[in-house]
RNA sequence: GCCGGGAUGGUGGAACUGGUAGACGCGCCGGACUCAAAAUCCGGUGUCCGAGAGGAUGUGGGGGUUCAAGUCCCCCUCCCGGCACCA
């Protein structure tokens, strides 16, 4: 044996070694119960950063431990291959994104085999390959036939310079990211899943995942937003032209009494009418249709509407309502058209504040309703008879200065009670919670359900609205005016219209060798890709030159894991049953909604085509925190451009790296792998922080995870803790004390540590770990000798799954066995932490004063006793008497002076 | 803007279910070994007052509940993730 620690000697024979053994291979019929452990594949942008590390290091830390544990593991890795960043580089350096993207695999691969991760690379897959994109064509032909695929109009950002479509990040303040151009939004005809017709079960079974966490839970059913509302349709007359109603959705119909105008989307048919004959209008209508589609823009942009001169008429009460055209009305949402109700909406609020609409109170709170009844009852006790008119704000204000100006001499708590009211109704401008109707006429008084239904009653009684249940969630338009990604199998014949590509057909191969040049789809310049003939009537067509957004790849590749190399179809039954569904996925939060809801709603998509069984992939989640970057936004929280922490150098954003926030980590993982190994890099990232917590990365602690690797391996060659039985359970009622010690604190460290596995917080099972060492370097040979053998093989054990190769090393070096991926797991041993004596903390008002040590059995009164007898306590006390004495057992003694 | 998270020493982080705040590391300070340095080993290290014993104070800010709050409740600030064409 070695006297040093050689990583680059001990890792590369290590994994050598597995090598041989084919030790990562999952079995196909093993009578273990399987284990599907996932990370999220990569995208190959070229070299692995700090983030897929420690993704990886995490999966394969839960399969090497579960692996130990008795299971059937099967870890999986592949390449998320298609995407923008390819299309980039190709731009940027004249390659072709197809061979871009292989080299980058290439290397990657390396890398990660270097990390020593235990994976069963014959399942590799490559979502650019033929292979693996047929399947997806194939699916997305069914889905077609089905209904569950159509058609329609959707907006998209287009840059009128490059004549591209711009994905929404390649928008920078409403310009293209190369010309600079102002975008525009424009309508282009796009395919899309019907993923609103599983909302319902895609909200119902976050309910049957107790796997996941609760965020990313939370976070999907507010995505999917499934809320309980009303239609409300305001007719209007000829005097608008025709006649009609304008239909609106609302989740607070029991405001509608409150409804002071009402406001439509620029792109909605009333605003282009109302344009028409108003040239100040259409230019405000141009001017919202300007700018990007993303969401977080249109919200935050400053909000700006304008007045159609036309009215509509309030369904209850025939009041008329102006028409205005208000950019933070979205089209593509709902009806877009909203009624605004100012006093009990934000962005109502904000908008009438602005152009000076009414603010009309209908809800009051208790205190609002409280201070309100105390005006009238002091306006009768002076004598006055209150006026019970509208709440309409600017009313109330005039009436509440009447009563302080006009009345003959009104008494102080009359005034009092006048701006009690009045600085309540201030306050609660707007008071978007629910209360108690008011100012509503026949619906005064009632709560939020009554109101709710005796309005929904009325209006659909007069045929004005009814009752709906409306989710958020929208359609997934997967049309991308892109070359690299998966063509859509669809033929546009003149007669017989969309014809899906037949099976003997597919897959429609996406050609490789191309020029990309940045203007345009590449595919709709290539005749000798889109010149076909109609699979239904022989004619001549033309084949769609738009491929499918790259989510579509990622939403079925756990699935194909099963069967990599299925030839047949999608998925092979046999082995899907065997392998599904994944038993931990782990990858960033950053994909908690999008990625996760489409693999959700792919494998029902997958379930109801009879592909696979079971209603969801994913049955434990671990969910990664970010790696970050110091990044310099815009105003808008935009990247400008990214600073790497170790040196400063600036980083490309869309450049032909990933285009991602996360692209940059500050420190290179390949360097510390050279440098100090892959036992280091795995240990010093699994050490740093807990897996769901974000980090910032810095090397600053890479030194001390070497060193205890060093450690241990001096410790191994100087002391040579071999054993005949490592592990056996060992009888210590004959042991010296300091044995007896130094046994407790390692199997304390590995209750500790064991525990710490379950939560998945693998930063305290190495400080358990170093604990362990701590205390083996304290025993001496004479008196501890078989403790330290026992309490090595534990170190080893419960280091393996994190630094795999310096633990296969010693174990094997040392005599413990052939193989620790052979070994038992080890578990506490609950003799060895029996303790006599316990300290017991003494605390005087809740603040510590002292301690003492106690038999593990002493009862309440007793330890009371020797609490009081403390000479802290006594000395707190100063004479006087306890008033009270809280005794936690094991923990502390307060005492309550 | 909306939705979901987060904030603990110089630093990464720990603290089971409300019960000793700062485990385990990094860094720093002091010492040993050495001709010297590196490596290694030993000791110390939240802040303030104190020679010391000890005391006060302390988990982003403000309030509250409790014998006891990093942990529970209310309000606020800042940071991070997502917002449907980055992946």
């Amino acid at each position: 044996m070695r006297p040093d620690y050689t990583p680059k000697d001990i890792e590369a024979a290590a994994q050598q070694h597995w090598e041989e053994q084919q030790a990562f291979r999952a079995g196909e019929d093993s009578p273990k119960p399987k284990y599907y452990c996932l990370s999220m594949f990569p995208y190959p942008s070229g070299k692995l950063h700090m983030g897929h590390v420690r993704n990886y290091t995490i999966g394969d830390v839960l399969s090497r431990y579960h692996r130990m544990q008795g299971f059937n593991v099967m870890q999986p890795m592949g390449w998320d291959a298609f995407g923008l960043p390819a299309e980039n580089a190709a731009l940027a350096n004249n390659v072709p994104p197809a061979a871009w993207t292989y080299s980058n695999i290439g290397h990657m691969k390396q890398q990660l085999k270097s990390l020593g991760l235990g994976i069963d690379w014959s399942r590799e897959v490559t979502t650019c390959r033929p292979e693996y994109y047929r399947w997806e064509q194939w699916l997305f032909t069914r889905l077609f036939e089905k209904g569950v695929i159509y058609k329609k109009t959707a907006g998209v950002n287009w840059d009128p310079v490059d004549c591209t479509v711009l994905a929404n990040e390649q928008v920078i303040d409403g310009r293209g990211w190369r010309s600079g151009a102002l975008v525009e939004k424009r309508e282009i005809p796009m395919y899309f899943f019907r993923i609103t017709q599983y909302a319902e079960e895609l909200l119902a079974d976050l309910d049957r995942l107790p796997g996941w966490p609760e965020q990313v839970k939370t976070m999907q059913r507010n995505w999917v937003g499934k809320s309980y509302g009303c239609e409300v349709e305001f007719p209007y007359g000829t005097a608008i032209g025709k006649e009609g109603a304008l239909k609106v959705y609302t989740t607070r119909p029991d405001t509608l009494m409150g409804a002071t105008y009402v406001a439509v989307a620029a792109e909605h048919p009333l605003a282009a009418q109302a344009a028409a004959g108003n040239k100040e209008l259409a230019a405000f209508v141009a001017e919202c249709k300007r700018g990007g589609t993303a969401e977080a823009d249109v919200a935050t942009m400053e909000k700006k509407g304008m007045d159609t001169g036309l009215f509509v008429r309030h369904p209850l009460n025939g009041v008329n309502l102006p028409v205005w055209v208000a950019n933070y009305v979205l089209m593509g949402y709902g009806e877009g058209a909203v009624m605004a109700v100012p006093a009990h909406d934000e962005r109502d609020y904000e908008f009438a504040e602005k152009y000076g609409l009414p603010v009309k109170h209908v809800i009051a709170s208790p205190d609002l309703l409280n201070k309100w009844k105390k005006l009238e009852a002091q306006l009768l006790a002076d004598g006055h008879e209150p006026d019970r008119n509208d709440l309409d704000q600017a009313g109330m204000i005039a009436y509440l200065s009447h009563v302080l100006s006009d009345l003959p001499a009104p008494s102080d708590a009359l005034i009092e009670a006048v701006h009690e009211f009045a600085g309540q109704m201030e306050i609660e401008s707007p008071n978007t919670e629910y209360g108690t109707l008011v100012c509503s006429g026949e619906y005064s008084g009632m709560d939020f359900q009554q109101a709710f239904d005796a309005i929904a009653a009325d209006l659909q009684a007069q045929g004005m609205g009814k009752k709906r249940t409306q989710f958020r969630l929208r359609d997934w338009g997967i049309s991308r005016q892109r070359y690299w990604g998966c063509p859509i199998p669809i033929i546009h014949c003149p007669a017989c219209g969309d014809v899906p590509v037949p099976d003997e057909q597919l897959p429609v191969v996406l050609p490789e060798n191309v020029t990309v040049t940045g203007t345009g789809s590449p595919l709709a310049k290539m005749p000798e890709f889109y010149r076909c003939a109609c699979p239904k009537c022989g004619g001549e067509a033309r084949r769609e030159t738009d491929t499918m957004d790259t989510f579509v790849e990622s939403s079925w590749y756990y699935a194909r894991y099963a069967s990599p190399a299925c030839s047949s179809g999608m998925v092979d039954k046999i082995a899907a049953q065997r392998w599904l569904p994944v038993d931990q996925y782990i990858g960033g939060i950053e994909h908690a909604i999008l990625h996760l809801l489409y693999a959700r709603f792919f494998h029902k998509l997958m379930r109801d085509e009879g592909l696979v069984q079971g209603d969801e992939p994913f049955i434990n989640l671990l969910t990664q925190g970010m790696a970050d970057v110091e990044v310099e936004t815009d105003a808008k929280g935009r990247p400008l451009g990214a600073k790497l922490r170790a040196d400063g150098l600036p980083v490309a954003i869309g450049g032909t790296e990933k285009m991602s926030k996360s692209k940059n980590n500050g420190v290179d993982p390949q360097a510390i792998i050279d440098k100090y190994g892959a036992d280091t890099a795995r240990l010093f990232i699994m050490f740093a922080a807990p897996p769901d917590q974000q980090l910032e990365w810095s090397d600053s602690g890479v030194e001390g995870a070497y060193r205890f690797l060093r450690r241990i391996w001096h410790f191994a060659h100087t002391r040579r803790p071999a054993g005949a039985n490592p592990g056996l359970a060992r009888d210590l009622s004959d042991a010296a004390q300091p044995e007896k010690e130094r046994c407790r604190e390692i199997h304390s460290a590995l209750k500790q540590a064991n525990n710490d596995f379950g939560k998945h917080q693998f930063n305290t099972v190495v400080s358990a770990s170093m604990k362990i060492l701590n205390t083996l370097e304290k025993c001496s040979d004479t008196d501890s000798g078989p403790a330290i053998a026992d309490g090595f093989s534990i170190l080893l054990r419960l280091l393996s799954p994190i630094t795999p190769h310096i633990a296969q090393t010693l174990w094997q070096e040392l005599g413990y066995g052939d193989d620790i991926l052979a070994a038992p797991w080890p578990e506490a041993d609950e003799a060895a932490l029996e303790q006599d004596e316990i300290e017991l903390v003494i605390q005087v008002n809740g603040k510590l004063r002292g301690s003492l040590r106690a038999a593990k059995d002493a009862d309440q009164a007793m330890l009371e006793n020797l609490a009081l007898a403390h000479p802290a306590v006594q000395k707190q006390l100063a004479g006087g008497a306890a008033k009270k004495i809280v005794v936690v057992p094991g923990r502390l003694i307060n005492v309550v002076a």
